[in-house]
RNA sequence: GCCCCCAUCGUCUAGUGGUCCAGGACGCCGCCCUUUCAAGGCGGUAGCACGGGUUCGAACCCCGUUGGGGGCACCA
């Protein structure tokens, strides 16, 4: 491959005029984000070169300015982002590298860290295809796109799959899957395609050999000798914890001392030279986070035997396909310093237009306070998605998981989740995965639907029971449109409709044994059971009404029975449950014949004597 | 051990110096409605981790303590 190919892929081809929507307009799935019209309502700004568009050093905005300067945040949208060289210098910083200089003022302080719209968002979901799909990567898969669709950005899908013993075609394709359910529509991926390509890792592999060559000619990276144990044993002799890892011992080796290496036979690690100064950012959803210079040793890049590591091939990624913000689990964060010490080398070796922005998300947690273990069955989305969870209920979930539409509300559609989402207001703290707060909003989700709606989700779980033919047959349709809105208020999700319905689409119905305990056993059921049917045998007019008046005429009045009991008995011998649609609406869909034959049927269950 | 993150009802959160003896939701409890179960309606329970500062005033800003979590590979 030409060594260049890969840089060059980076420079849009087209004019970035900022002033304008980033895209033609609204396209289909693609809900127009409030930037349009903040853009249009912005008062007008000098206009800028398209130069600019090689380094935005705002792009990783550092702390303090403007809160400084007492701005409030309904004027965010107004707020340019033009680069101020002066300020810049003022303060010390290196604005294209997010290397903090020496002069920093001030403690921690609350920290700017709002978003600000500048080039076009570019968020990226990028998974290694491993076992099951988590919910936690979910929700970051869910909040990448989100801050996609709001800002009017693209959302790139790209698979991590260096690993080839835990990576495989089974787990890739389930995960393209499982974001198709959740309705995440990639706009640059596998499948789709897009101008950054290829999206798959393991079909890059030049792209990163290129980049470590020539970051090793610019003398940003270096050759590395040492073994582990040598590092190790050079630790201990200065009286060190072993545990600090690498000590930058071979920054200087002369080309003898390298010659001589490789006469050993040694392959040389690649190693990243981190730089003298702190590393800070702002962090979109933590504010300024700061890593004292020297805290982080120069770590592998590229392996003795050539295969690239991921702290290296990630963000050659991501700068490669100019991702602008990154939004991942917290557990990366340790690891951001060292995306920004080769930002800085990429930018300076012409991979990197810029530094993205970074938001880290805090944890899913389980049980007690740990973050939710992939072996955890409750990790697992699979278990949603079998159990009938919709996709709108599951993200609506999954989302107020970390971040809150508004102060009085939990229950939106993902266009109006699109419409409010706003990264900085995530929240940093750990959120415990909550099933019955995810089963509540699913329920709400499930009864709002339109009844057809719901009927239509509902079929394949009733089909998958053999409880109907899909498609369902007239008689079955029938039977599904008029109890489908007496099933849909009580039900938390599709599966549930199995039982709740099975006894509709039966011939005979099995009667739960705990039923049967509660309702059958005693010897008043007897006589229910037998006052039940000859009021129904001889009803003329078989309609809902009708049922209703013979069976209260029959056991409330005639047989003097609390409502209460009169019905519990009538009800566990049609539907074979204590819990069940309206009882006369089911009796008439169930019809006259099979109604008198599970009274029939259940009287033979009861303690009474035969009448 | 070193580094980093986090701290408001049991849980998820609202809150960005006065409008907060802290609002919503889930859960739980009670009542109403009622043919079961739900749904729906009404009401209740329960929280600013602690200690210092700054301020006329602190859930909110600063420092510390404690507690919880995470990361420290030639894994991703």
């Amino acid at each position: 491959m030409d060594p260049g190919q890969g840089i060059r892929l980076l420079l849009p081809d087209r004019p970035v005029d900022r002033d304008r929507p980033p895209r033609p307009g609204p396209g289909p799935g693609r809900p127009r984000g409030r930037l349009h019209r903040r853009r249009r309502a912005a008062p007008a700004g000098p206009h800028e070169p398209a130069d600019l568009r090689r380094a935005d050093p705002h792009l990783l905005h550092l702390a303090g300015d403007d809160a400084a300067a007492g701005r409030r945040r309904p004027h965010r949208h107004a707020v340019r982002c033009r680069p101020d060289p002066a300020r810049a210098a003022r303060r010390g910083d290196d604005p294209g590298t997010g290397v903090a200089g020496q002069q920093r003022r001030g403690g921690r302080g609350r920290v700017d860290r709002r978003w600000r719209p500048m080039s076009e968002v570019r968020t990226r979901f990028c998974p290694s295809p491993t076992g099951t799909v988590h919910v936690g990567l979910m929700r970051t898969a869910l909040f990448n796109w989100a801050h996609a669709r709001h800002t009017g950005g693209t959302f790139v899908f790209r698979i991590e799959d260096t690993d080839a013993s835990r990576d495989s075609e089974e787990s890739y394709r389930h995960l393209l899957d499982c974001l198709r359910w959740l309705g995440l529509e990639w706009d640059e991926g596998p499948e789709v395609g897009g101008p950054h390509g290829p999206y798959r890792q393991s079909e890059r592999g030049e792209v990163y050999a290129d980049v470590a060559a020539s970051l090793l000619a610019s003398g940003h990276a270096y050759e590395s000798f040492s073994t582990n144990e040598e590092v190790d044993a050079r630790r201990r002799a200065a009286g060190q914890d072993p545990k600090l890892g690498y000590d930058n011992h071979d920054r200087f080796l002369t080309d003898a001392q390298k010659a001589a290496f490789r006469a050993e036979g040694r392959d040389p690690v690649l190693r990243l030279r981190m730089p003298d100064e702190d590393l800070v950012w702002t962090d979109l959803v933590r504010g300024e986070v700061r890593f004292a210079a020297g805290s982080v040793p120069d770590f592998v890049l590229v392996r003795g035997n050539g295969a690239p590591l991921y702290p290296f091939v990630n963000p050659v990624d991501d700068a490669l396909m100019g991702i602008t913000d990154v939004l991942r689990g917290e557990d990366l964060l340790p690891s951001t310093p060292r995306q920004l010490a080769l930002y800085a080398a990429l930018t300076d070796i012409g991979v990197a237009s810029a530094t993205p922005r970074f938001g880290h998300l805090p944890y899913v947690t389980g049980e007690g306070n740990k973050k939710l273990s992939k072996r955890d069955p409750q990790s697992n989305l699979d278990v949603y998605r079998e159990r009938g969870f919709l996709p709108e209920g599951f993200a609506n979930y999954l989302a107020l998981l970390g971040w809150s539409i508004a102060e009085d509300r939990d229950i939106f559609s993902m266009a109006e989740m699109v419409e409010a989402f706003d990264v900085t207001r995530v929240s940093a703290n750990p959120a415990r995965f909550d099933l019955k707060k995810a089963e509540a909003i699913n329920a709400t989700h499930l009864r709002a639907l339109p009844v057809e709606e719901f009927t239509e989700q509902v079929t394949p779980y009733l089909a998958g029971a053999g409880l109907v033919t899909e498609p369902p047959t007239p008689e079955q349709q029938r039977l599904l449109t008029a109890i489908a809105p007496m099933a849909q208020e009580r039900m938390i999700v599709l599966s549930e409709a199995v039982g709740l319905l099975r006894f509709l689409f039966v011939e005979d119905v099995e009667i739960e044994p705990s039923a049967a305990e509660k309702q059958l056993s005693g010897a008043d059921a007897a006589e229910v059971l037998d006052a039940a049917t000859s009021a129904l045998a001889q009803l003329e007019d078989w309609s809902t009404p009708a049922i209703e008046a013979a069976l209260k005429g029959a056991l409330v009045d005639g047989l003097g029975r609390k409502p209460r009991q009169a019905f519990g008995p009538v009800r566990v011998a049609v539907s074979g449950r204590t819990v069940s649609p309206p009882l006369y609406e089911s009796i008439e869909l169930l019809g006259r014949e099979r109604t008198l034959a599970r009274l029939a049927a259940a009287r033979t269950l009861t303690g009474g004597a035969a009448g």
